[in-house]
DNA sequence: CCACGGATTGGCT
DNA sequence: GCCAATCCGTGGA
C-alpha cells in the first residue's frame, strides 16, 4: 500500500461517465470501507453494468420508487439493496443525474482487514482452505465482509465513510467482457466485466 | 390486504 | 448441478 496522502480518492467526475466506461475501469480499483477506526479494502475483481433505460433487469427498468430512487441521482452514490430473503448487495451509481443507471459490485480481492473479514463472513477467526477464496466472491459475500447493508444506502462515494481509490489496471490484457449471470430479462448485453484467472471471480 | 419473485448463497445429490 | 431458505419491494384487488 501507498501511504496515505498519495493514494487519489475518486472523484465526481469519474462516477459521471458512461456506465460502461465507468463500469470497465472499476476493475482493479479499490474499495475502502472505514467504520469505528477499522479500515477493510479490496481490489475490484468483477463488476457488471445496469441500465434502466434498455435493460429490463436493472431495477430502474420500472421507473423511479423508493427502492432505486438513488439509482437517478449523479454518479458517484451508494446503492445496496436487499434480495433473496439474506443478501445485500452494493452498486456504485454512475451517469448524470437521471439516468437511472449503476454497476454492481460482484466481487473483490481482500486487502485490508482480512481478519474483520472473516469475521464478518463466518464469525469466526480463521479460514480453511475451502474458504480461503469463498471470503469475496460474490455480490452477497463482499457486502457481508464488509458489513455494507441498509444503513449505507445512499453514501456519498466521495466522502470518508465508502470509497474507491485510484490504481492502475496491471491486468489490462487479461479482461473478460461477457453475459450478466444471475438474471432472467436482457440475459444477453455483454455488460459483465471481469479479471481472467482470478480466483475471486464468483461462479460460472 | 395478499401474492409473487428476485442483480444469492450454501448445502446436498 | 440442483434446490430450498427467507423477506421485502412491488403491483394488483
Amino acid at each position: 500500500m501507498k501511504p496515505k496522502q498519495l493514494q487519489k480518492k475518486l472523484d465526481r467526475q469519474f462516477y459521471t461517465r458512461d456506465l460502461l466506461t465507468v463500469a470497465y475501469e472499476l476493475l482493479g480499483k479499490h474499495l475502502v470501507k472505514k467504520e469505528k477506526g477499522k479500515i477493510l479494502s479490496g481490489r475490484i475483481i468483477e463488476v457488471e453494468a445496469y441500465d434502466g433505460s434498455i435493460d429490463e433487469a436493472a431495477h430502474t427498468f420500472i421507473g423511479k420508487t423508493k427502492r432505486n430512487e438513488i439509482m437517478f441521482n449523479i454518479g458517484g452514490y451508494l446503492y445496496v439493496y436487499f434480495t433473496y430473503g439474506n443478501h445485500y448487495c452494493c452498486n456504485v451509481v454512475t451517469g448524470e443525474e437521471g439516468k437511472g443507471t449503476a454497476i454492481l459490485i460482484r466481487a473483490i480481492e481482500p486487502l485490508e482487514g482480512i481478519s474483520t473479514m472473516i469475521k464478518n463472513r463466518f464469525n469466526r477467526d480463521l479460514l480453511n482452505e475451502k474458504e480461503k477464496f469463498n471470503l469475496t466472491s460474490g455480490p452477497g459475500k463482499v457486502c457481508q465482509a464488509l458489513s455494507i447493508n441498509k444503513s449505507h444506502y445512499g453514501i456519498d462515494l466521495t466522502g470518508d465513510e465508502i470509497y474507491l481509490i485510484d490504481q492502475p489496471l496491471i491486468d489490462k490484457q487479461n479482461v473478460v467482457i461477457t453475459k450478466r449471470i444471475g438474471i432472467k430479462k436482457s440475459v444477453d448485453l455483454p455488460w459483465r466485466f471481469y479479471i481472467k484467472d482470478n480466483p475471486y471471480v464468483s461462479k460460472k
